[in-house]
DNA sequence: TAGCCGTGGGC
DNA sequence: TGCCCAAGGCT
């Protein structure tokens, strides 16, 4: 064995975290554990793993749900396509492949929510595959081992990186491996302030040597946010002796499809429920309706990766349902079933704040 | 293909 | 506080 491999190995086996994912070889574990945690850590997907794998212990029961389910048990977890790809994929799993994961990478990277890193993590822990992965880790790893200048988020970057972690592996055991890595970036290479001196790799780590640790990786500037100004109607109706309120579901290409929402109509800029109420958006959905303005909530920052969301919640009360609600494909639900949907954080942070709205209904 | 998609933690 | 970042994939 390679010393590289020597030592990353034995760290490993004395670092490494326990996690449930880490005690299956079963490739729908494996893959649930992947899609949770791309693009997120795993102390924020844990508990989400936990829920799925007890609810849906297997491909057959997940496919077997409802979308809405699924989106339900994913809501807070973000970047919600995964939950939609996990459905779909459970469904083609069980079509195409009887239920049986494939092995072969050409295979999984035909399914929907599979690319290139989680077909290689499937492949490799599951199955045993000789093929390496390529996440946010192994490119902060090998960019420090090997001071690679080519910046990780710039054109050509994976093509340097697959290549550079495919001479790399472990080929007597990729699955090990493979995590090794991983678990090696998240605990000791870690983004800001390694400590380098007390990393077992360091006299074969070109940036160390250079004093560079915090040079590498090398990255392209990200462009500035834009911002974006939601403003929520939550139009209430006296029915007694449950209140009830008009809701939607979230189409299209935009952010948080599949998710509900209050409807919603978005402005260039910061609005007072005087200038949103003489909007052609605000007659159209009112028709001719009477209603009460009762108040609105002060405004919520909500920062996603590119986008500053400026929000408030605007609370109105109609005498029965909207007549146009139709039209707009607006529900009409008790206060009290709120919970049964799966709303953005955002949404969420308001219900939550507001007692599911109680708070604001006196 | 470069821009898009969420959220929470850390400093 | 504001910014960075995290076991990426889709279009």
């Amino acid at each position: 064995m390679d010393s590289f491999h020597q030592i990353l190995l034995d760290w490993y086996h004395q670092q490494k975290r326990n996690l449930p994912w880490r005690n299956t070889k079963n490739p729908y574990l494996i893959w649930l554990s992947e899609v949770i945690l791309q693009q997120t850590r795993v102390n924020q997907g844990l508990s989400y793993y936990v829920r799925f794998a007890s609810t849906w212990p297997d491909v057959s029961s997940l496919a077997a749900s409802h979308e809405d389910e699924v989106l339900k048990m994913w809501q807070g977890l973000g970047y919600y396509s995964r939950a939609r790809n996990l459905h779909e994929a459970a469904k083609q799993i069980v079509e195409k492949y009887d239920g049986l994961f494939p092995s072969d990478m050409d295979e999984l990277l035909n399914i929907k929510g599979i690319g290139e890193y989680t077909a290689a993590a499937i492949a490799s822990i599951a199955f045993g595959k000789a093929v390496a992965v390529v996440d946010g880790n192994v490119y902060r790893v090998l960019s420090r081992l090997f001071a690679v200048e080519t910046p990780v988020n710039g054109k050509g970057a994976k093509e340097v990186f697959a290549s550079l972690a495919a001479e790399m592996l472990y080929t007597a055991d990729p699955g090990t491996y493979n995590q090794a890595i991983m678990e090696f970036g998240a605990l000791q290479c870690v983004p800001k302030k390694p400590n380098c001196p007390k990393c077992p790799l360091n006299a074969r780590c070109l940036a160390f040597s250079r004093k560079q640790s915090a040079y590498f990786p090398v990255k392209i500037p990200k462009k500035n946010v834009t911002e974006r100004f939601f403003n929520y109607l939550i139009i209430l109706t006296k029915d007694s002796p449950i209140n009830k309120v008009h809701i939607r579901k979230r189409h299209g290409n935009d952010i948080w499809k599949g998710l509900f929402e209050f409807p919603l109509i978005e402005t260039t800029g910061l609005c007072s429920f005087n200038e949103l109420s003489t909007m052609d958006q605000w007659k159209r959905l009112t028709g001719n309706q009477k209603y009460l303005f009762l108040g609105q909530s002060t405004t919520y920052k909500h920062r996603l990766t590119h986008r500053l969301i400026h929000a408030r919640f605007f609370i109105i009360q109609t005498d029965k349902k909207l007549d146009l609600a139709n039209d707009f494909n607006l529900s009409l639900v008790d206060q009290n079933e709120l919970g049964k949907y799966a709303f953005p954080r955002l949404i969420d942070k308001f219900l939550i704040e507001t007692d599911g709205l109680n708070k604001v209904i006196n």
